[in-house]
DNA sequence: ATGAAGTTTGACACCGGTGTCATAATGTCG
DNA sequence: CGACATTATGACACCGGTGTCAAACTTCAT
């Protein structure tokens, strides 16, 4: 099995070299009869383009990097879910590089990914979207980039995010009308700007409704289970017992409510639990967990569909864009 | 901020292109005294290699790619996670995707996959790494590759899994050293030979002690929680209710779970539960799931080790391993 | 028929590396 | 010290495409 290169498209056909390529990429002036012909030789040969060279050509590699580090795999697969839906629109691929966000390697390793593999851009989720150092990092190296779910304030880069504090808003209002009033909060990972937005929300509800914010009723936590769970401790141990929790994420959530079913705490009757995010674990338990929809995969599709529009056209003016999310009420929670 | 290129590097140290290319690649023949130099001048120009032109010279690209098509998300966070974890020891990248085992659009997309990106070898994760068609393929066209999690037998490809026929035969001993007889299956997907084997482990095991295999025990499933939800509406209808419900894996377990929770049948004192794979979500609910653990993290390490093994050397022997998978008790499991 | 403008085409350099091979420099040994 | 093997180095083609520019060919108005 030979090799077909568009050398040997050229002569079989009997044009150039140049010509071939002008057809490959339809551009204009190529007379009708020639694009025919070299179409045919095309289907023929079973020709296909070499994309390392053409990316060597045009400086082009067709593959944005997707960077992540986060605990919640639901979220990753959302993510990536959306990622892949932008690039293949696009005829794009996606890398994907987990990495940590703390300490000095990660200017060292993303560079190191920018080295090893000639990306065209990169998507940033959380909690590298909020990272300053890392976006002045890869606006100096020129490295197109977009941000998801981030609510560092920059009108130079593609941000799509969803509205975390009116959700967490939104959430904590839905328990007051409940009746509820001693209303517990775990708190996420301190690097997610999520984190604190979520904390405002919670809190000005509360405020709005004339409920006195306690601080032992709040909780740090790091959106993994593992730190719900340990959360879960802390609130369940309170005396009183709270009526209610809210919790950060779906998979803190879901800590509490294991542990309260295991201390024989009925879920709603006893205590309301909530969560953030509607992952699928939200509806895998029973009761099913009231949560925040977050549209993840649509703002990762946004965002990337944006990276590439902004790098086949650098001029595209800078989206960035705020979408709704949406309270899913379900067993978990109940009246007072 | 200037471009440095091999030729910037070898006009500034004073030598010639491929000099620098042979100490770039540690290639053997240069002086101590030339290699220092350049080295230097690495150092000085901050300088790096393109990948796009060295995989064009040397026909490489340094990505593996890894196809799946898989419900479960955790397996395929884990699954990358192996697969990341073996890369970036050999300084390699991967790039994911995802896409349906179904219709003739397999190798179409496959082959385009191929066409966009210059991939370097291809994990195939289940359902792919039993499809004899994309085997087929890949061997035509010359495309390494590794398979994971795969029964199909193929000595010519290198294949790392894990023995599920041996983890249902012992997941069901388990059950049936507690006392239970009447033990419902849920299998799983048809198109994963995984599904086979751990039916045939759960039948091996009921034919050993003596147990009559009945066939309306027995729901069809396809790995999604969704699936098992079905499945459990079925097993619990039955009359009697089995004592006991072993699912292809935990999702659907989890699924029938929350099923016999919300119809306040007790787990599992009334009723025993076990799935497999070792999920997350078996210990994040209550009660855990007794499963079993496969190490899919480190069976697709080693697939994809291997695979860039034999990607710089092709006279290495296939690799072919099996390995074990081990029974992890939690609560959901008790005496009859 | 003629010139101006527009269209089609190909020659050739270039992207940034690597492979081949000839030549130059150095080392070894009788 | 000369003959020969070994090591170090560079010139140059090549990987498979794309960009530039000039030449050849059309088209059309005058």
């Amino acid at each position: 099995m030979k090799k077909v290169t568009i050398n040997s498209v050229a002569e079989y056909a009997g044009v150039s070299k140049k010509t071939v390529s002008r057809v490959l990429n339809n551009e204009p002036n190529v007379s009708p009869a020639t694009r025919e012909k070299v179409l045919k030789v095309f289907k023929e040969l079973d020709y296909k383009p070499n994309p390392i060279a053409r990316g060597l050509a045009r400086n082009k590699s067709f593959i944005i990097g997707c960077l992540y580090d986060n605990p919640s795999k639901s979220y990753i697969t959302r993510v990536q879910s959306g990622a892949l839906e932008a690039c293949h629109k696009f005829n794009y691929n996606l890398l994907i590089h987990p990495c940590e966000l703390r300490g000095d390697e990660l200017i060292e390793n993303v560079d190191q990914l920018l080295t090893t593999s000639r990306l065209d851009g990169l998507v940033l989720t959380p909690p590298f979207s909020d990272s300053q150092v890392l976006i002045d990092f890869l606006k100096a190296q020129n490295v197109p980039f977009a941000r998801v779910a981030s609510a560092l304030q920059d009108d130079t880069s593609i941000s799509v995010r969803s509205n975390d504090e009116q959700g967490a808003y939104e959430l904590t209002e839905h328990l007051i009308s409940l009746g509820h009033k001693e209303i517990a909060f775990i708190k996420g990972h301190p690097d997610h700007s999520a984190t604190e937005k979520r904390f405002s929300g919670y809190q000005n509800a509360l405020l709005k409704h004339g409920i006195e914010y306690k601080e032992k009723l709040v909780a740090e936590g790091n959106f993994s289970y593992h730190s719900g769970a340990d959360s879960a401790k802390e609130i369940l141990d309170l005396e009183p017992m709270p009526t209610a929790v809210f919790a950060s994420n779906d998979y803190m959530a879901a800590a509490v409510l294991k542990l309260a079913t295991q201390r024989r705490i009925r879920v709603p009757e006893d205590i309301s639990i909530a969560g953030f995010d509607n992952a699928p674990i939200a509806r895998h338990i029973w009761p099913g967990l009231t949560t925040i929809a977050q549209p993840v995969e649509e703002m990762t599709r946004q965002a990337v569909e944006q990276l590439i529009l902004q790098i086949s056209d650098p001029s595209t003016e800078v989206y960035q864009k705020v979408l709704e999310a949406k309270l899913i009420t379900r067993e978990s929670t109940a009246a007072k």
